[in-house]
DNA sequence: ATGGTAGGAGCCCTA
């Protein structure tokens, strides 16, 4: 058996203690972090190695983006994509000494106009997604965990009100159908919704809203899907809301799971 | 219809 969680840090360097902290709490065998913003160089990767996380495979670039998956157990580096050519740090994946492969995602928040035409960044986190779909048509993954800061909130009950979210960016129908697409394509289950199948659920809330707490206006972003052969073995979903009142906090916390694998 | 906050780089971009 192993626990896995994945979490925006926006920022690795800034949040070192908070990633200290969480893998001190909390102790997963794999995290997996986006928004790293930090070329691979200068992750502290000595802190996380004192604490047992002795792995680390990467990838980054200054200041933006950036996808580290740090472990306990062995794993190797298995590859990356750059999705839509955009010459970002948005996948890596590694491969544990069981075979089981895991995907570290960080897909293109998609600026604030929900329309290609008028919106390059719009486009170009369309076309991510549907890379991602085309590539899980292609390969068929098998004994695979995929994981990430995906900016899309599916369902309905993954968004504080869906009617009012329909034509903002992280929850419109193109985006739903685009995602949905992608998971279809892969046969990939969502792991959070299958242990927690009811009522609203969040792993995102915005600075820009003072009383993140009482207002609650959040969104699920961040997500942990399996391949359909070993679904099953998932379970223990969590997602640690608490953890967004912590000092000088991501917008995003962490989202666990267990495989008993 | 608007503005609100945060991080990194370096006087603006991205989220």
């Amino acid at each position: 058996m192993f626990t896995i969680a994945t979490w925006n840090i926006n920022s690795v360097r800034l949040r070192e203690p908070l990633v200290t902290r969480f893998l001190s709490e909390e102790g997963p065998d794999i995290l997996c972090l986006q928004e790293c913003k930090s070329p691979v160089e200068k992750i502290p990767v000595e802190a996380f190695r004192a604490l047992g996380y002795r792995w680390m495979v990467a990838r980054g670039q200054k200041g933006y983006n950036g996808v580290a998956i740090l472990s306990r157990l062995p794993i190797e580096d298995a590859g990356d994509r750059d999705y839509a050519s955009l010459g970002h740090a948005r996948h890596v994946a590694a491969r544990l000494e069981n075979g089981v492969v895991i995907h570290n995602f960080y897909v293109p928040a998609g600026g604030d106009v929900p329309d290609r035409e008028v919106n390059v960044k719009f486009g170009q986190k369309l076309d991510f997604v549907a890379e991602m779909r085309d590539a899980f048509h292609a390969d068929n993954p098998t004994r695979s965990i995929m994981v990430g800061d995906l900016n899309i909130a599916p369902r309905e009950d993954d968004v504080w009100s869906h009617k009012q979210l329909l034509k903002v960016v992280s929850h419109t129908p193109v985006e739903v159908d685009h995602l949905l697409s992608a998971q279809d394509a892969g046969g990939w289950v969502d792991i959070t919704r299958k242990d927690i199948p009811d009522g609203q659920l969040y792993s995102w809330w915005s600075y820009r809203s003072p009383d993140w707490d009482v207002a609650d206006k959040g969104r699920r972003l961040d997500h942990i899907w399996a391949s359909p052969d070993i679904a099953n073995a998932g379970h223990a979903s969590r997602v640690l809301r608490g953890m967004r009142g912590w000092e000088r906090p991501s917008d995003h916390v962490p989202v666990l799971a267990s495989f008993d694998l």
